[in-house]
DNA sequence: ATGAGGCCATAAACTGACTTTATGGGTAAT
DNA sequence: ATTACCCATAAAGTCAGTTTATGGCCTCAT
């Protein structure tokens, strides 16, 4: 992250809205459909297009007299578009949760690791298959979540604990996976066989704050091994955790679901450990006895894991 | 995607600059200190996150006479904005390596499926080892890879075929695995067991045109089984392969790669195959003999598998 | 062929969001 | 107290993106 002479990404990217537009034009195979979809005249789309080919210094569309069809390049160009556009979208889905305090009609309570990585996901979904949910969003670890729930101040609940807390009801929706991960320098990132779950109790390892959900599950499925060694660093959030390991500093163990990106890009490897079982189930949680109904039991349809 | 009541995104999401600008107050603690970094002065700094809170009705950062500090909603909507510049970043970097064209110092030449979801991050991480290096890409099916690479029109080429064209070394950098998919309205989405390899080769589903490596590999996989029976449909792209599935039109067969958005969001439910193999390696390739070297050997090292 | 209805390009005037410049008030450490 | 951070506010400036207005090109149906 730490560049030494950055030029902010704004200057080198589209905005969203001429993302949002190339992804028009290739769906409606034309610009002024593209330009009336969006709401803008076709002159603004047209030169909107034309800046950002200049921009890119590459032709994205062909144009003809009979509409205009994305060239090779404006193909994968408009791919690229299209992942920055669903995080936009993803982002816009937990804003507007976050947004609706008190008065909404689903209130949903989650973990940080989910409330970051899957509902946003989740809700898009719900939003598509019931547009007019409003959804409010409170996020926090799982005692708090579990507080909220039996108060009835959420309807929903979403924990990743080992363990469901007292006098709620539950569902496994999905399961999580701790992963041992290191930069590719680490001489583990070379390892065949990976560690063993005894060496890996014994190393001084990155990890988060003692309480979160991650080390609470790593600690447990240690504690055959001895017990944890002292922690080489304690950080407050998983991306903080991400950046010291791909740094450098040394193994880190973190959600599998917070790590995707840094394993595909190769920044962190993964590395496999034998002997411990690092898994965990993502549960959502409601009062017991009272089974989901109306919106609540729209999502957790959408969430839950078939089996 | 075809929503009636379509308010553009721009609309409801701050522009990439605020969201980068929000990433810079996390990281350094003060506005003051993120306008420096992002090449701007602090009032603007401060304005331009003053309006977003107020677009997003909810409070980000706490202010304080010695910095500023993340809320607890400010650090979820922070996550969720780092996924978007990330976004933004990895289709920065592949437009970089599309506009130069002849005179850079890398040539890339990808298959599709690779250059849409893996060569962004790796350009990333390249930049961030070696930062001069200049990357271009051609993106095309793995005959078009093979006939460039051999051509020396491209330094390193990345296929995902069962087989290495003639003429090249290779080293597997990555597995892929062929998916099945169906919306979760689906019978096949509440099946315990998934499917059996006959079945699904007698059944209809939604696929690439044929040519494309991931018909390829799937023609191979089920010629144990009779063969594939008659596509429901033939789709040109994996997006349009995507949204037909989402939209239930029946099973569809992709990359994992490509899912991953939509399994995580459950648009899409995976279905469990047995009886066939629908792994398959994703290969890097170079003229036989000659062992990349300079940047070709950087890049090659970064998205090596270690094993 | 000829007119109608698509499509896209260009030019000029307009608008507004974001910016800088300028200033003031607060806290903490020397 | 002085210095050095931090942030907020107000007013003036700037530029990208917009609309309005127009024209050219192609295809299809009459």
């Amino acid at each position: 992250m730490g560049n030494e002479e950055w030029v902010p990404l704004v200057h080198r990217v589209p905005d969203l809205g001429a993302l949002e537009l190339l992804l028009a034009v290739a769906r409606l195979g034309s610009l002024s459909g593209a330009a009336k979809h969006m709401g803008i005249t076709q002159p603004a789309a047209s030169s909107r297009i034309r800046a950002m080919e200049a921009r890119l210094g590459v032709a994205l569309v062909d144009r003809s007299p009979r509409g205009s069809t994305l060239t090779a390049e404006g193909a994968l160009v408009t791919d690229w578009a299209r992942r920055v556009v669903e995080a936009a979208e993803a982002f816009d889905a937990g804003a507007q949760a976050l947004r609706g305090r008190r008065d909404s009609r689903l209130r949903v309570a989650a973990s940080m690791t989910i409330a970051e990585y899957l509902l946003p996901g989740w809700l898009i979904a719900l939003r598509g298959q019931r547009p007019g949910t409003a959804v409010s969003l409170q996020a926090g670890n799982s005692a708090l979540v579990a507080r909220r729930v039996l108060a009835h101040d959420a309807d929903l609940g979403f924990v990743e604990g080992l363990t469901v807390p007292d006098g709620l009801d539950s569902a496994v929706i999905a399961q999580d996976r701790l992963v041992v991960a290191v930069a590719p320098e680490h001489p583990w990132a070379r390892r065949t066989k990976g560690v063993e779950a005894a060496e890996l109790a014994s190393t001084p390892l990155i990890l988060r704050e003692r309480g979160s959900g991650t080390r609470q599950v790593l600690d447990a499925a240690l504690a055959g091994c001895g017990g944890l060694a002292a922690p080489l660093l304690e950080l407050a959030s998983t991306t903080a955790v991400k950046a010291a390991a791909v740094s450098g500093a040394g193994p880190c163990v973190l959600s599998e679901l917070a790590l995707g990106d840094e394993l595909a890009a190769r920044r962190l490897v993964q590395v496999p450990v034998t002997g411990a079982a690092l898994g965990r189930a993502l549960r959502a949680v409601w009062p017991a006895g009272s089974r989901p109904a109306g919106p609540a039991r729209d999502l957790l349809s959408l969430t839950r894991v078939r089996s």
